[in-house]
DNA sequence: AATTTACTTTAAAATAGTTCTAAACTACTT
DNA sequence: AAGTAGTTTAGAACTATTTTAAAGTAAATT
């Protein structure tokens, strides 16, 4: 029951549902998944809910920081409960995600950020594609 | 008559369509653009199409590198006609994108590409938001 | 403990962006 | 001029996501 602790410190009301989301994705494993993926996850862990309420909570989740939204052009949204400052490999036909870790790759010199505004995460995406 | 020279050499017939979207698109000043964003500049022109065309253009400009799909999470594509390489940043209230100079930004040590694959592009998104 | 209040969940409907279908059309080849 | 292969179209279909509004639940107040 660390996922109650967890919602509560994030400002979340630790609802059954969140408790059943929180307690799939914080167990030190899961990383890349969709809205549908995680329902099928909360399926075969022998729970039910609707799928509106897995959208309510990711985006619940993203807004207090708790996973984020990954860029990348997808017909579908995908998320990552890896929160270290990291970045993607995308394979451009399958539309998969890996991880680049952060030690391989390093951006030297960043741009001026328009006046007004603040730099709020920074994106950087490989994309790759099987060489054949 | 550029758009036809333009089209052929890219390798697609130039058909009437092809060729209303390829003059707004190539006079040297569009940018970023969604599909709904091109078919409003193609009926302001005086010119009529299905959205579906205009759908089926963008996908074969695509493929054939004429334009560019730009990686963000976005409800809707967002294409971008500056064919240069270049990075941009992201509005995430608003969702609007602007190009970084290239010079702006410099990328240092690039990840080893996983085996079998090969790198086809990178994108990086500094994404923004109003500061108060 | 009971009541109130505010937040959350739900199924179903709605929406938005995009793709598909299949018939009509058009560019190019022979 | 006739054939064929690629293109366009309106509308239907599809997919991911959001909205709606009613019912349920957690927390705060009594």
């Amino acid at each position: 029951m660390q996922s109650k602790i967890k919602l509560r410190n994030a400002g979340l009301r630790p609802s059954n549902q969140r408790i059943i989301i929180a307690d799939l994705l914080f167990n030190g494993s899961n990383r890349h998944f969709t809205a549908e993926n995680l329902l099928d996850e909360i399926n075969l862990s022998g729970n039910k809910m609707s799928i509106a309420t897995v959208y309510n909570c990711l985006k619940k989740f993203k807004n207090v920081g708790l996973i984020n939204q990954v860029e990348s052009v997808n017909d579908t949204a995908i998320f990552d409960t890896n929160m270290d400052f990291h970045h993607h490999f995308l394979d451009e036909e399958t539309g998969e995600l890996t991880d680049i870790k952060n030690n391989q790759i390093r951006l030297l010199k960043l741009p001026e950020i328009p006046k007004g505004y603040i730099n709020s995460g920074v994106d950087i995406i490989i994309k790759i594609k099987k060489n054949n």
